[in-house]
DNA sequence: TCCTTCTATGCAACTCGTTGCATAGCCAAG
DNA sequence: CTTGGCTATGCAACGAGTTGCATAGAAGGA
């Protein structure tokens, strides 16, 4: 039911129509959590249903009418009831571990394309996030006095900056440790 | 659909029965996916349906029978289809991150308290990965002459080893991020 | 002019994953 | 002797998430 309470923050943080929620989920929010628009607004319509949202039919010039969502009163509720209470630590889900596990029985040379590719969008993501930090938080043209909610943005991003480094680092120990395997003295031990 | 391939390779490193494989799933296949047993069970069932595992029931002493699953060749040659196929990276989904920008709208304590919880957890995480290293990879136990596979689980056991404690890092600085913003200088109003 | 892209919302069908419950024999601790 | 834990399998119901499709006006390029 996460989605619920990453839709609840978003809209505290600044309200917005589905549209926009989807987009900020490919960014900022996106660091940490990812939704389509088919998602996002069948549980807007629900939230709103339930009493959290409260919407604004808002007439544009040149483009669609949109909805505007922004929270109620229980929403702001159901947030700090989430908050207060304790979710389960979560587990990695990375399909690519188990294609590195499977190389063991198949071609290696496919997986290692694989992993290289993987790389790349890892690298671009992590040139994207320090972009993104460059011009939110560290840069010259950032607020300097950055408020709390700022704050906590830029520590959550400096994760995502983090977690793309670590897989970096990693998938080049797998490729070596592919390219060692596969070219090098067949069982050397490394460590 | 990522399961049925981690299963397929669970079992091409091991035959074993539902219940086997769902404590691999909280052990080093865990490492980067999990599975419930029920879904473990259907799944199997399924791609018993499917033609891509065989079954052999096995009858056992003191316990209950059991069903010892192996893969047939289908099941290899789909192994086989996925590798050379390219899967999505994905992406992080990290509902801490989502409690954490929270915490800007609500009492930041409660938040540093489930911040500190999930560092421990993590903490214990990474100190079972390391004695699973030491026992099955680096330790004078270990066999001293890998193989591929063992070589290949030791990459991906790096990576999960890398990843808690890229994470506890993270945890630290976003600690002492709340505890600056809560007792330092007060910047300022969030809203 | 047509084709694509962007804004904006939505339905329907499906698969994936979680939670609660049920069965059943064995073993060990209190 | 009863309670709880371990092995072992499974059903049913629900919620979460994905994929394909549909609509519709405006803007801009080939």
């Amino acid at each position: 039911m996460a989605l619920e309470h990453a839709i609840l923050v978003s809209l505290l943080e600044k309200p917005g129509s589905g549209y926009e929620l989807a987009r900020r989920f490919e960014r900022s929010i996106g660091y940490f959590w990812t939704a389509t628009h088919q998602q996002i607004y069948r549980v807007l319509k629900r939230m709103e249903g339930d009493g959290l949202l409260a919407v604004r039919e808002v007439a544009q010039e040149g483009r669609p009418d949109k909805k505007e969502y922004s929270v109620a009163g229980p929403g702001r509720a159901a947030l700090s009831q989430w908050l207060h209470e304790p979710i389960e630590p979560e587990s990695l889900r990375h399909d690519l571990a188990v294609k590195i596990r499977g190389a063991a029985f198949d071609d290696p040379a496919a997986v290692l394309r694989e992993v290289e590719r993987h790389r790349r969008v890892h690298s671009d993501r992590l040139a994207h996030y320090l972009a993104g930090e460059l011009r939110d938080f560290t840069g010259p043209a950032a607020p300097a006095p950055l408020d709390t909610g700022q704050e906590l943005q830029h520590v959550v991003l400096r994760g995502g900056i983090a977690y793309e480094r670590m897989t970096i680092a990693w998938l080049d120990d797998v490729l070596a440790t592919i390219h060692r395997l596969s070219t090098g003295s067949p069982t050397t031990d490394d460590h």
